[in-house]
DNA sequence: TAAAATTGTAAAGAAATTGTAAAGAAATAT
DNA sequence: ATATTTCTTTACAATTTCTTTACAATTTTA
């Protein structure tokens, strides 16, 4: 999901520049040059981040710092023409997680944008139409979560982190942890049955997990 | 309690140097001019936070940094007397959270390290339903102020500060200080057990704490 | 083609995990 | 010192998961 960014910059060509420069970096942006409306915005909606500038009109910048932080947790990155160590200072104090002074180049920006957000949100890997938690040790498929058993969910795991690699049953007993060591065979064809079952496939004709006569199975990515 | 912050750093003066300021900041200091050594060190001791100087002799900064990566998710902050666009690029791909060029002024590189511990320690207020005053080792529940022992106090503060992350037992027993280390795994049941009574849990149809089968527990956020 | 090997899976059995009452041990308060 | 509270262990029933078995279906080999 796209992440939303409040940009909060008075002067009017460099807020649109950089705007736009956020969007096409695939962030969705709400900019204001008046910091009240945008603190306004970030109490009311669902934000991910605010870029603020410290050069503002109406208040100083660090007040607007000073009056998020009051309400919100919210990753907030100043920007300023001011370099000086004291400035950082009291913008670190009020709660800043960066502090990049101008001019800068917009590439870094959206490093040190991301760089913050990776922190935030641990966010889900995608395989196809799944969609990995490992933190919650939960797989959606299509957005739906499914609820697998603990050895369900390890050899899954497993088979999309190797997508389309073929595995050997041998290889898959070794890496799944809460497979006994020297069960039966038939034992993992049994939780890749179950396995199907629960994210609707069949084992002619599949859509994920394909057979691979005589040797294992393997994830169609 | 002191965060631990490891120093990876060839120039032997500028290491002691940082060390020594470092120690007069109250946190606690491990320096390694050898890259492998640091590595091994955060790989086998808890650490916070890893400075890590690009100009290493041994093997490549950026290798160093993907090597962390491969078994920690640390906060790292690359110093470096390169100050390119590419080799930002680079550092913030490879994981870092921050990218401070050289010279900078020691104390900024305190500011940046205190804005990332302040993430990642979350000293979140409110999480849920749930009212958290860590001072007065207090937990609410609906502004309904609960009676925990300690255990239960620092189990249930484990389980919403990771609120959705799946708890194994093992983590939770270390993590807990007050809990004996080597005590039976049922001790962790029993805390859960009476934290469930006194919250208004029930372990089927879970509205907070769920039972992840075989593996522990997680706080439903 | 028939025989052999492999796969799919239902059903049953075995094993492991969880919930918690009750009792014992340890720590703390009185 | 005793009383009280908290923590830990034990035990057992309930539950869930894992494994095995068996047999039909399929694929390969001879």
């Amino acid at each position: 999901m796209k992440k939303h960014i409040v940009l909060i910059e008075d002067d009017l060509d460099m807020k649109s520049l950089l705007s736009e420069y956020l969007v096409n970096y695939n962030f969705e942006v709400s900019d204001f040059d008046k910091p009240m409306q945008g603190l306004e915005f970030i109490n009311h909606n669902k934000c991910d981040l605010v870029i603020l500038d410290l050069m503002l009109p109406q208040m100083d910048g660090f007040d607007v710092c000073k009056k998020i932080r009051e309400n919100s947790n919210i990753p907030i990155i100043i920007s300023s023409a001011r370099g000086y160590l004291g400035d950082k200072v009291t913008g670190f104090e009020l709660g800043a997680d960066d502090y990049l002074p101008k001019p800068y180049e917009p590439k870094e920006l959206i490093l040190r944008i991301n760089a913050i957000l990776r922190r935030m949100t641990k966010e889900n890997k995608k395989i196809g139409d799944f969609e990995i938690n490992e933190d919650k040790m939960e797989i959606s498929l299509d957005n739906y979560l499914l609820d697998f058993t603990k050895v369900e969910y390890e050899i899954l795991l497993l088979l999309l982190k190797n997508s389309d690699k073929v595995l050997s049953r041998e290889s898959i007993a070794q890496s799944v942890n809460s497979l006994n060591y020297d069960s039966k065979e038939r034992v993992i064809d049994m939780h890749i049955s179950n396995i199907r079952n629960k994210i609707g496939d069949t084992p002619k004709n599949p859509k994920y997990i394909k057979s691979v006569w005589g040797v294992g199975y393997k994830f169609i990515g």
